[in-house]
DNA sequence: ATGGTCGTTGCAGAGAATGCAACGATGACG
DNA sequence: CGTCATCGTTGCATTCTCTGCAACGACCAT
């Protein structure tokens, strides 16, 4: 719509590539270097990008903050939270707590066995949507053309035996968690470790977020770890009454 | 520079403080709403903003993977990880490496006791830049005036009582720091932990990089701590040496 | 039914961004 | 040591894009 951000923000996948100087940013913009070089300069100001000595453009630290508060300001995540804690001292194992948005599946939290720890380490790498239990949980809310739609544009890269290998196969396997309520990875995406997942549903009953237990074969068969889903669930269910008990527009 | 590009990402920030709808991003950013929605609308097509089903706006996920792949290109970072999982393996305490950029003391890796984690809980969080020893350890490189400017700028919360108090204190110990080559933070940040910490140098001698181990008291004594200052200090070395090596500009 | 709020769109004017050309700094090479 | 090439930078005139306005439509509450 603007062009001018337009092609300001094309500079920031540009640069998360690696860094570049002057020239090569323009001309893989496809403008005059006077003018790269004004929208490099404001993008400086705001710090997004980042000068380094030899030079050249990088991504800036301000980056950083703003995914930092982006993820802060998630109700569901600050409301789900204390639960997961609670169901991770219970059971021991990882949990995890994913949202979709904008065809991506997004992890927002993470509960380690020892002490809590904020997980971003994946957020922004491809994240396994194809085979994480969250992602079915997720993308199983859609309607069936949205589905179809992603199920198609999709990879379905083998990362075991067992991942999920073609649009076919993911439809089918969402269509069964949508009827289910709930929803597995059983070494899909690393041979041994085992996920069990419940949805998180809002006021209007739409999956706003899913979580999921996490195990490696030699603590727990998948079928212990199955045995965990009642308690998965009812922890969604309690963080989904208590997310629908909320007025979403509370904050100024 | 460009004032549509500077409206435009100033809304980032604003987003940042929580969701906000149309006219509020309009009366805050000084605009008509109109001009707001467009702003809005491109950066929403670059991910940058994600609208919520409330029509309200908030930062988007592609942020967190402009911030990934930008930690991921640092080049220290990749050269020091295995060097600080090596070192965390023989102390098994935490490790860190932080660097400095625009007025900005950032965390960039970190390796726990068990496993290793990129940390970026910390990012973005007002950094404990008055206390933290890689903290320290950067700003005493810069220019005295750049120094002098910082510190006065700079507030000087007192996280415990031994937080240093003043941009006095601090300047005199940004001195000593420079002068030693080492830094430590014994209980300024939290009353029970201690960090010891070196510099990273690039070939001409500049600090580009500071990493530190960190222990609580109820683990190791401060004095306990600091013999492993000439393990640190061999490791940042280490390190340097390497860092210096590779051509800076070898990436395409 | 009605008034209000909020998001959205088309349009004409105005202002900002663009590309050009020239300059200066830096470094390579003979 | 001098020359040439490369790259970043700046001032300026032109042009195109962005802006603000006003009107419309959707939605909600009263």
């Amino acid at each position: 719509m603007s062009q001018t951000v337009d092609r300001a923000l094309s500079i920031l996948p540009l640069l998360a590539q690696g860094p570049a100087d002057l020239g090569q940013v323009a001309e893989r913009l496809g403008v005059h270097k006077s003018t790269a070089l004004r929208l490099l300069r404001t993008l400086h100001e705001h710090g997004l990008v980042y000068r380094q000595e030899d030079q050249r453009y990088r991504l800036g630290a301000r980056l950083f903050a703003l995914a930092q508060e982006a993820v802060e300001n998630l109700d569901v995540r600050e409301i789900a939270h204390s639960h997961l804690v609670a169901l991770n001292e219970q059971c021991g194992h990882t949990v995890h707590l994913a949202v979709y948005e904008e065809n991506e599946v997004l992890y927002i939290d993470k509960v380690e066995s020892r002490y809590p720890v904020r997980m971003y380490s994946r957020i922004g790498k491809p994240v396994a949507i194809t085979v994480a239990a969250v992602a079915k949980l997720l993308l199983a809310d859609l309607t069936e053309p949205e589905r179809r739609a992603i199920a198609e544009r999709l990879d379905y890269p083998m990362y075991t035996s067992r991942s999920v290998p073609n649009a076919g196969a993911f439809l089918k396997e969402l269509a069964v968690v949508r009827e289910q309520g709930w929803a597995t990875d059983l070494g899909g995406h690393e041979e041994s470790i085992n996920c069990v997942g419940a949805p998180i549903r809002g006021a209007d009953g739409r999956v706003v977020a899913a979580m999921s237990v996490s195990a490696p074969n030699v603590v727990v068969t998948a079928e212990e770890l199955l045995t965990l889903l009642p308690l998965v669930r009812r922890t969604a269910d309690t963080i989904s009454r208590e997310y629908s008990g909320t007025t979403p527009t509370k904050k100024a």
